[in-house]
DNA sequence: TTTAGGG
DNA sequence: CCCTAAA
């Protein structure tokens, strides 16, 4: 299907080109030049992502009119054909390899263009991307491939495709950068050009990529088509809202030339809690006890962090599942985004009150420090607690008694707002514990010799007091 | 592996 | 919450 209509498109771009680079890139050696960086910088996925959602069916008038601008911009329409045929092996691409050959003689990123030609070795890095057009091009793009290239989505199943996603993403989230200076260069030539480049990308990715002006409508489009079937996968949600995102940026900045860094394809835990979030923060809370209730679901959650362990020991529940895939997702592709990617505190889970006394309770029983045995014993049923979170809530506990012991005041009108606080009673044992199990770390002065003057700092330092009984918590910090 | 401590 | 060092 895709075999028939290339040659035909190919064949009539090519006859469009004819007439119009004449006109169009002549003139202005700014684009070719502007065109030029594009191939060679090709960035962020965040375009790719523009233009895919650009595939709404209000755009077909546009796309059909950017279609004659198309070929402004040979070069990255022929590069982009070309890379696109080569990998697919599709038909009748002799004449566009030679024609692409010729290119690559002229142009002097001979080295990107090639690149994009060898489409499988560009893509290893960015299968994330993959899924975006696949699953726009099956959402939207479907319905009007008449009017198309449309050599995308039974393609974009193939491997090489998301490399080519990609790049061409970057093609066109430059050409938005570069459509801001041409147009106040050079108006009209700028907005051809820029809708070149977006066909290029769409060509490329087998997506309709208009331009600026048609991309919000349309993302608001495919938001509502999208968020009408939730059930389409998480995947799609997160797109969008990274799409807001990207718009309101694009706007702020007023078409400058923003590169975003590649993101980390978020997990589907994340993107769960992220549409849970932003559907209501309230529910949070009973989210949290909610899962307690369930606590051999999130179990695994935790053990990612630790230690690598036993990966998915065995999925249990259909969350354990999600962890998993999320799990092997990232073991995939996040070997090399990882660590761009700053995911740390992806799991955050509030301490409820509940937790908070049970965890008081063990300190009171089992002392400070021993933090798997309370973990054991009095938290076995969240998995989502580590002894280390154990002793980090304690940490933060004693903090924040002690802040109280401070200065009340500021604390009280703090409490007014913050529902964090504790009740009292709560407050008062951990004070109490303070003073019994005193924390190593916090201490006030360096006095080793609490006992000459004890009295003095321990009103302020509440749990600073050391209290010297306790031989196993009795850490001195290094006294240098 | 567990704790402490720092970020 | 996360990470690392030390025990």
């Amino acid at each position: 299907m895709k075999m028939d209509r290339k040659p035909h498109l190919i064949k009539k771009l090519a006859d469009v080109k004819r007439q119009r680079v004449d006109e169009s890139i002549v003139p202005g050696s700014e684009e070719a030049t502007e065109v030029e960086h594009l191939l060679v910088e090709p960035k962020s996925e965040h375009v790719s992502v523009d233009g895919v959602l650009c595939f709404g069916k209000e755009n077909i008038e546009k796309h059909l009119k950017m279609e004659d601008f198309s070929c402004a911009f040979d070069y990255g329409w022929k590069i982009s054909c070309g890379g696109l045929d080569s990998i697919h092996g599709l038909g009748g691409d002799d004449l566009k390899l030679e024609v692409l050959d010729g290119l690559l003689d002229e142009v002097d990123e001979v080295d990107d263009i090639h690149a994009a030609h060898d489409l499988s070795g560009a893509c290893e890095d960015f299968l994330l991307d993959i899924e975006f057009p696949e699953k726009f091009s099956e959402l939207d793009c479907g319905p009007q491939e008449g009017s198309n290239l449309h050599n995308s989505s039974s393609e974009s199943h193939s491997p090489g495709f998301s490399g080519s996603s990609n790049s061409a993403g970057g093609i066109s989230e430059l050409s938005i950068a570069t459509i801001q200076e041409s147009n106040s260069n050079n108006g009209v030539l700028g907005k051809m050009v820029s809708c070149d480049l977006h066909h290029t990308f769409r060509s490329r990715c087998g997506c309709q990529a208009p331009v600026m002006d048609t991309i919000r409508p349309t993302i608001k489009h495919v938001q509502d088509v999208v968020e009408s079937d939730d059930d389409e996968k998480p995947l799609i949600n997160y797109i969008l809202s990274n799409k807001k995102v990207k718009c309101s940026v694009k706007v702020s900045k007023g078409g400058t030339l923003l590169r975003q860094k590649r993101l980390r394809k978020p997990t589907r835990r994340y993107i769960e809690e992220f549409s849970r979030n932003s559907t209501s923060a309230k529910n949070k809370r009973f989210k949290v006890r909610s899962e307690e209730e369930h606590p051999q679901v999130p179990s695994e959650s935790r053990q990612r962090r630790g230690r690598p362990k036993k990966i998915m020991p065995k999925p249990e529940l259909e969350s354990d599942c999600e962890l998993s895939a999320s799990e092997s997702e990232d073991e995939c592709k996040g070997t090399k985004k990882s660590k761009t990617a700053c995911d740390r505190r992806k799991h955050q889970r509030m301490w409820t009150l509940e937790e908070v006394i049970k965890l008081v309770d063990g300190i009171a029983e089992y002392g400070v420090g021993r933090w798997t045995d309370i973990k054991r014993l009095l938290f076995a049923s969240s998995a989502y607690r580590t002894p280390v979170d154990l002793r980090d809530k304690w940490r933060n506990l004693l903090r924040s008694s002690s802040a109280h012991k401070h200065n009340r005041r500021e604390v009280e009108t703090n409490l007014k707002h913050a529902v964090r606080s504790l009740p009292k009673p709560v407050v008062c044992r951990i004070r109490e514990l303070a003073t019994i199990h005193p924390y190593p770390k916090v201490r006030g002065p360096k006095i080793s010799s609490v006992d000459y003057v004890p009295s003095s700092k321990q009103s302020t330092t509440t749990k600073g007091a050391p209290v010297y009984s306790h031989g196993r918590n009795l850490r001195r910090k290094k006294c240098s």
